[in-house]
DNA sequence: TTCGAATAGTTGTTTAACTAACTATATGCC
DNA sequence: GGCATATAGTTAGTTAAACAACTATTCGAA
């Protein structure tokens, strides 16, 4: 059975990912020191209109991994923060598009740079060719679940 | 620079765990497909206390990597249910002792073979050996950030 | 021995995830 | 054209995380 690999005992952070949540408080402390007033979460949909403007909520769903009551929650809050608007689509009534204000294009460099840092903290001792390994099992993990 | 391993553009998945979400999403559906009453985070303190019963919040606050206020809450959620109770310590009258009801004893073993199930899905076709790997880089990237 | 610091736990507030139920618009089939 | 269905988004309710401020108890050192 090659893919039994987990025997009782080692189940459980595997299942509760305390790296990954460790990363990003990190990463939240960094913000706050920085006086970037934006959680983890804010950030991660500005990350994803950075790269690409005036998307809809469903995408921001497919890109962030959330589901639409979240991203509704998270929209709002941006806008609150003036950091995007939604702007009806004229094709599609049903749809709102995400534009990123210039207030939020100001903040991209220096939060990115923030993330880099983290990452680069948190990888310090682990060969390149490790994290590759773990990037694609994490991914493969993903896939099959999805 | 051999620990600058991350470009522009990669930082994201690693950053928000999408992999250890996904997973306790699918333990989550599990548990309620089996009538178990459970959120996976109430699920993560009973782990800890079938594996040493009667032990105080702060050594709980340690095995799940949760901060006070949180598992003062989830242990008033479990108490709720029924599932455990607080006894507060004769040597140290500022602790209270976590104990499993019968109730919560009873389901163990149907919540550990859903969650080593779960386990087994999201590593279908990892190899073992990749598996060892990105367990080990996951605890470092902890360590490191600890 | 007592007073200040440390430790264990609680409460309040904000943000977010998830589910279910909902509205509004669009699509497609008859 | 009209109605069922699918899609986009919102609202309500519960659970949880993080942080700050708080109470109660214990420890330790002058």
């Amino acid at each position: 059975m090659p893919n039994n690999q987990f025997k009782k005992g080692e189940l459980y952070s595997f299942i509760t990912g305390k790296a990954s949540t460790a990363i990003a408080r990190r990463l939240q402390k960094k913000f706050n020191s920085a006086q970037l007033n934006l959680t983890i979460e804010q950030w991660s949909v500005l990350y994803h209109l950075w790269k690409e403007d005036g998307i809809s909520q469903q995408e921001l769903c497919n890109a962030t991994f959330r589901d639409k009551p979240s991203i509704t929650r998270l929209v709002d809050n941006l806008e609150k923060l003036k950091l995007v608007k939604r702007v009806a689509s004229k094709e599609d009534r049903r749809m709102n598009m995400i534009y990123l204000t210039p207030e939020a294009r100001k903040m991209q460099e220096a939060s990115m740079e923030l993330a880099e840092e983290t990452l680069n903290e948190a990888l310090i001792g682990v060969p390149a060719d490790q994290v590759e390994i773990c990037k694609a099992v994490l991914q493969i993990v993903y896939d099959n679940l999805k």
